[in-house]
DNA sequence: TATGAATGAGCTTTCATTCAT
DNA sequence: CATGAATGAAAGCTCATTCAT
């Protein structure tokens, strides 16, 4: 057959896996259920894939890919103004939410719930999911001691803290958006990210009172 | 008294299988391996429980009725001064803290992990789940609004969303600090909470910079 | 002409499929494992043959009219003098191990190992190799019938069961003859034809002692 | 449970195991076959045995050591006088007889049919039956060596070759005898013994012709 | 005619659950 | 009460076979 079209075919059951796990959890898949919703034979699912742990494999490649894409595009120690460390913030949060608004399911499914049961069963898995999220970690990690250098942020942040914490917002914010059904995430994820970087930023405080509290 | 020894069992049990699901996960588990660990007959685990399905169930009652408790002895708008304000946060969150200190498995595989693919099986879990989230967030909120009423908080301050973030945070940092094997988590506790406080209270830039951004 | 190239594809599936079968074994051996040796597609070998059972059967037929051939050419009541009776014998064997040098696959899976245990499938194959056996065996019962009436043999032969044995010992023989990989089997093959026309003939004992024994 | 108990299920599910797989060949034989004619569901059988290769395994080492039971207790050189030859070589036969009498199936099942076509899938069932096979035929060399060096045989016995031979005779005939259903098996069998004993000793030829033929 | 994508019957195996002891 | 032997539903996966291209 045309390479091409396996290649669709590929993408398409994928797809539908993807959405199948996100509906009733991966240990809950049956390779039927997603065959029966692809209507096809629950065997041709296998010509495509070797089992049912690389469907899940494929996912989790696409996600690491997809999100390591984002972050390789954008260099965290870039900023030379304030203006710029801002908005290059605002950037990688919303490439990170547009990922997830394509691919909908993968919010739901790989990221933090389903992934590091599953890796359980697997060392490789786990080891990869391990590395990613160290990677994450370290990238953020990057961008804020870059803003302590440049004279943005204060001093005494304690930088992997800070760095873990804030990925744990952004993506917490992205499950909510994008496990809700409502088609029009702009307007939500808009206001995550802005309060999201409202928090970083300035704290929830009064600055009057933020004056007081750090005398 | 039979009814006290019994109830002791009950509670060994549950630990033990807290335990084993948090190394290998809810689905990796199997009865048998619990039953191995508390040197008895699988078939005696029947006896307490009437699934498998029922014991975490108990686990999910044990983390759900753990936390209201927290939250319950503290009315989320009785802070009157700022300082009152403050030291209430930090309270809420070392008694979190505190609370998965003595049920350490409970904060890896219960609480993010496992609990919603599980439920996936079960609407009446999932149903439980989602209250609970839901009564998490909306304390939080009542938490924020009270500080806004108080002035304490920026009046701008988006109630849900920065409710929902603060909870990941809280959250995300207590399953770093329980999934680490290191037995004294005080000092780890301490940093993440005064890490998780100042981002909320003042954010991360410098005060001449946050002046700036704001005017 | 058509019908010419098709017979001579069928050959090749058929001697690739002997060559896998004998390799792998049958039941260990898949469709597409031949047609990828031949390099061919795997439904193309459906076009020559009806079913995988259907290869092993053509391969039987191959066999068994191939020794049928050789003892209808072969009248086992011709000889009339001992010498010629002991060439025949010779002869016999010789012509069984040129057909399995020619068809050296088929010495190992089909003829003894895989046979019998594919027949148990099908009732029709199992007669018939059934019969194949007996009239192997009634052939050289005939054959020492013959030899004892012309008083070339004891009298107190057992001729079914030496039949039998003798049988035994020259497929034992093809076999390791052919399942070793020497291309040359010529040598060997003449030093087991000389042990069994040996031991059928004279025995191992001393004379002397045979002379004792039998007296 | 009583290990006893235990020991004696296996050794039932063994035997039970030996007897479809002797009827209806190892790779048409379903786990629930063997279950079904147990009248026990198929799970039971999984909490004996590994897997079903694990039940064709044990078979193997049932016959296995059987077989090295027995000659091991029989030296192969101990003979002195040529009469304890003889006896030594009938008595070794007969045991094997023995053995096989005991466990009919075995006959059928494991020796030459299936063994080898199983132990394509897995090599570390090859290599043992390679072993096996080897060590027999070492065996009975060693046996025959001892034969020529006492003077009972001629010296140009070519050994190998003729220690296979007599191999082949001895595991054709007991196929035969225990593949046939009639319980008496002792008459054939010592007909059998007879048949092999004699032809090994003296060969068929007439004494007369015996003496001609090696002039 | 050749192909190989699709299929699903049919197998092995697991493991939660039951229940006789 | 505790046990663990027995069970069989239910899943993953294979591969001979079909058939549209």
């Amino acid at each position: 057959m045309n390479k091409k079209i396996m290649e669709e075919h590929r993408k398409t059951i994928l797809l539908t896996a993807s959405k199948v796990f996100a509906e009733k959890g991966y240990y809950n898949t049956r390779i039927s259920d997603i065959a029966e919703k692809l209507g096809v034979g629950h065997g041709t699912i296998y010509r495509y894939f070797k089992n049912k742990h690389h469907l899940f494999d494929q996912l989790l490649n696409f996600v690491v890919s997809g999100i390591s894409e984002i972050i390789k595009s954008e260099d965290p120690c870039v900023a030379v103004t304030i203006d710029d460390y801002y908005k290059q913030m605002a950037r990688i949060g919303w490439s990170l939410f547009h990922f997830f608004a394509e691919n909908r399911e993968l919010a739901n499914v790989i990221f933090y719930f389903e992934a590091i049961s599953i890796s359980r069963q697997d060392k490789r898995t786990y080891k990869r999911i391990e590395n990613f999220s160290h990677t994450l970690e370290e990238y953020n990690a990057q961008y804020l001691q870059n803003g302590i250098q440049k004279g943005f942020l204060r001093k005494d942040t304690p930088v992997q803290e800070t760095a873990l914490v804030i990925n744990a917002m952004v993506f917490e914010a992205i499950r909510r958006i994008f496990t809700l059904k409502e088609k029009d995430w702009n307007k939500s994820a808009q206001a995550w990210s802005k309060t999201i970087l409202d928090l970083v930023t300035r704290g929830i405080y009064k600055r009057v009172n933020a004056d007081l509290q750090s005398s």
